[in-house]
This record gives structure tokens, sequence and C-alpha cells, in this order.
DNA sequence: CTACACTCTATAGTAACAATAGAGTCAAGG
DNA sequence: CCTTGACTCTATTGTTACTATAGAGTGTAG
């Protein structure tokens, strides 16, 4: 099947799975004389691998990781675990910075009500310097 | 004061300053003759007000967008609050997807105990489609 | 033979900077 | 006067996982 029914398919882009080929997490396919990549159905498993991983925001080189560990299946598991922990632990992060991001703006917009004008805006005023109120960073990552 | 102190009493880097200035949140600076830039102390407070926005992960388009309203004063400071709204709107759903993402990083573990091998791993084998299971979609945004 | 759907590569864009390269500025010390 | 070192300048590249083009070629049905 060429890459057009692949993407319908599997779910995945077009593009995307271009982009997965160059990042090298799919090998390259056969072929056309015309030069269109012939894919086998055996792509449409490795895609769909690849779309649980990402589901579950697995970063396209970790996913490169995992696919190498599967090609060596005698060796212990202990690799797939500890990412996996790994990962749990930055989404557990960004839950609560981002619950504390949630306070700060709920907090932030008790100090406005509806319909001031700008210059008596108690957002705009509590977020000048001359409030003296500092705020913690809640960028992300 | 030059942009080093600007930096430092400000606690932005050097090269967020510059950045702010090319896409318009401080205006241009004066210069001297060889072509460094000079800073008054209202440049801190303009940096303040940003820092604070950006604590806050508002971007840099909607910071923008706060600036050129505190150069209107006597409008309704409605575009504020409704800001802060879809802000916190943003975050809510944010929070609720990670939990999302949280919950299924958290059942997938519970697959794998430690120290199997490859083959075994009951995490790689639930990422593979002969698992039949399907994973939600959980990537950021 | 032509229209149309499909595919190809290569490039730019996304957000908010960080990091670097290569060059120039400026004050103090020898 | 010259050098050294600290600072600054602009411009470019890199980050992530793609999307969205542009411009060209492929393949097939009518």
């Amino acid at each position: 099947m060429k890459i057009g029914e692949l993407a319908k398919r599997s779910g995945c882009s077009i593009q995307a799975i271009r982009h997965y080929e160059k990042e090298g997490l799919i090998s390259e396919p056969a072929r056309t004389d015309g030069n269109f990549r012939i894919y086998s159905t055996g792509a449409l498993e490795k895609l769909s691998f690849i779309k649980n991983c990402r589901a579950l925001d697995l970063t396209l080189s970790e996913i490169k990781h995992l696919i190498s560990l599967q090609h060596s299946p005698g060796t212990p598991c202990e690799a797939v675990n500890d990412m996996i922990d790994a990962h749990l632990h930055i989404v557990e992060t960004r839950i609560t910075d981002l619950q504390n991001l949630q306070r700060d703006l709920k907090r932030l917009r008790h100090k406005c009500g509806r319909a001031r004008s700008i210059d008596q805006c108690g957002i705009l005023n509590e977020l000048s310097p001359k409030s003296q109120h500092t705020f913690t960073d809640n960028k992300r990552k």
C-alpha cells in the first residue's frame, strides 16, 4: 500500500509517517519505480505501537529507545519500567505545577470584578510592580 | 544602565530582554556611541510586569495585548478579565488531561513487575497492537 | 491525451527563548 | 600606546513534533 492508504488505516498523517521515517522510528520502505513508498501491513503494527506511545506522551526519542529494546528480547525490561516511572514523575510534577498556576490565576481573577476601566483594573494593578506582589514561576517546564 | 545590569536587577536573561524588544514588548532603548543599549529604571518596571505575566504562563502575544490595553486607560477592562478567564480554562483542561494521562500511565505500569525480560515485559506487550488495547490521546495540547 | 488524485523533496513555521560564533566596545593596568 | 578582560553587538542555530506549504513528478481513468 502507498503512504496515503497507510495514513488512513493507521490514523497517522502522511507527514507524521514521513517524519517517523526520517527520525528512524520506522525503517525506510521499498519504493516503486516512480519513487513512491510501498508499505506492507507490518507497517501498520509499527505505527500502532508508536501511536500508543505518543498517546502516553512519550517523546519520539523515548519511543525510539523502546523500539531498540524490543530488538533485544532476552535482556531485562527494567529500562522500560524505569522510563514509565520517570514519565509518571514528570506528569505528577506538571500536575502540581498547573494546580499552583490555577490557584494563582483564580486569586488574581478575584482582584477585579466586571466592567471597570483599565486604569482601575484590579488585575492589571496586581501585575504591576508597584503592587509589590511577587508571583512564583508557573511557566511550563 | 547597560543590558547586563538590567538583566541582573530584573532577573531576566540578556537574551530574554533582547527577545522582548524584538517582539515589541518593550520599546527600543537609547544607544551609546558604541551601540550599547542604555536603560532607565523605567525598564525595570516594564520587565517586572512581563515577568509577573510570564509567571502566570501568559504568552508573549497576550502580554503584548495587555500592554497595549494599559495605554488606553479609560476603556473598560473586560478584555483583561476575559483573558484571565480564558487562561484559567486552558489550565483546567490541561490539568484534567494530565490526570487522565497519569491514570493511564499508572495502569500501564502495573502491567509489569520488575525484572522480566523484554519479550515478556507487560508494558511492551500492552503497547503492542496485538494486545488490542487502545489508548486515548494524551499528547499535550 | 488530458485531467485529477496522489506522491515526492525541501523548506518555513510554530513558542520562547538558550547557546553559540565572530566581531566590536571600553576601562584599567603596564 | 598596547593589551587584557569583561562586556556588548548582530545573526544564526537548536529545541519538539509535527503542519503547511511550493514546485515538481507519477499514475490512472476517461
